[in-house]
DNA sequence: TTACAGATGCAACTGAGTTGCATCTAGGTT
DNA sequence: AACCTAGATGCAACTCAGTTGCATCTGTAA
């Protein structure tokens, strides 16, 4: 995903950002993930590459990444962020309780029509959404 | 709410449960709460009910309230966790993010078809799903 | 009234994330 | 190629939510 990365990096750097090792880096492995990653998990992929930063950078690269809307936020059932490459179309996912697998999923039929019935029974104006499904993927639960 | 709280409390006391002042108070507390309520808040009232108890029992408490099934967990954009009392019907929750003021919606149609269609599609079985609205409330869109 | 399992309080800890500040460096300028 | 400086980094110290270990206290059944 290197190409495809190299194409992020050149847009920060026209919006006039710095590229910075850890920069090019963090921008890499969010190209190479399988599912939304914690500054946590970040930061391991970071020094198995042998790129050192310390976890402030890595949240602030993140904060940064966001502000640029390239990762968005993604909130599972536990307390911590995970961000992922912002894919530009609005989406749900499918958690595995048991392998912590996660996949991605457009709703046949979107949440609009719940939104306008809410508008008109409670006048309430939503803005937006979050929804996610916790399970087991098909492997996990051949076992 | 008293009444209504006095049955849990009987309820509680039928399963062996030892009933002290905090947890009382604990269980009238989330009787009265408009909106789901953080241990913190919860502390909070407690302290102006002026039933003393460290943060420690505060925790304890409502791990045990959630296992009777009493309580439930609610979880809105912030990484803190919020509690309800089980209404024994799922429902999802708006949340005005101008005045923090919590509604409980139940939705016309609920996900089982989409549960249907992912199953379908990815084979992935879905067990719960966290759905929450985040906007503004009648009142709030006025202004 | 008493015994004791279960509840409590306190202190110390963890884990995620934030802040202030001194130092370093990417990359434009000379 | 060397220089300059705003922006990026590293470090330490902090906050905030929640957890753990352990000594002490108490609700309640006998």
């Amino acid at each position: 995903m290197k190409n495809k990365s190299l194409e992020i990096i050149k847009l920060l750097r026209e919006r006039g950002e710095r590229i910075t090792p850890a920069r090019r880096k963090i921008v890499e492995i969010f190209f190479d993930a399988k599912k939304p990653l914690t500054a946590a998990e970040l930061a391991l992929n970071l020094k198995k590459a042998r790129v050192k930063s310390d976890k402030t950078t890595v949240y602030r690269q993140i904060e940064d990444l966001v502000i640029h809307g390239i990762l968005e936020e993604v909130r599972f059932e536990d307390r911590v962020k995970r961000y992922e490459l912002s894919l530009g179309w609005h989406h749900h996912h499918l958690v595995c309780v048991s392998c912590g697998k996660v996949a991605d999923v457009e709703l046949a039929e979107d949440l609009g029509k719940q939104k306008n019935i809410i508008f008109k029974k409670y006048k309430f104006q939503v803005l937006r959404h979050s929804l996610e499904f916790f399970g087991q993927c098909r492997s996990c639960s051949k076992k």
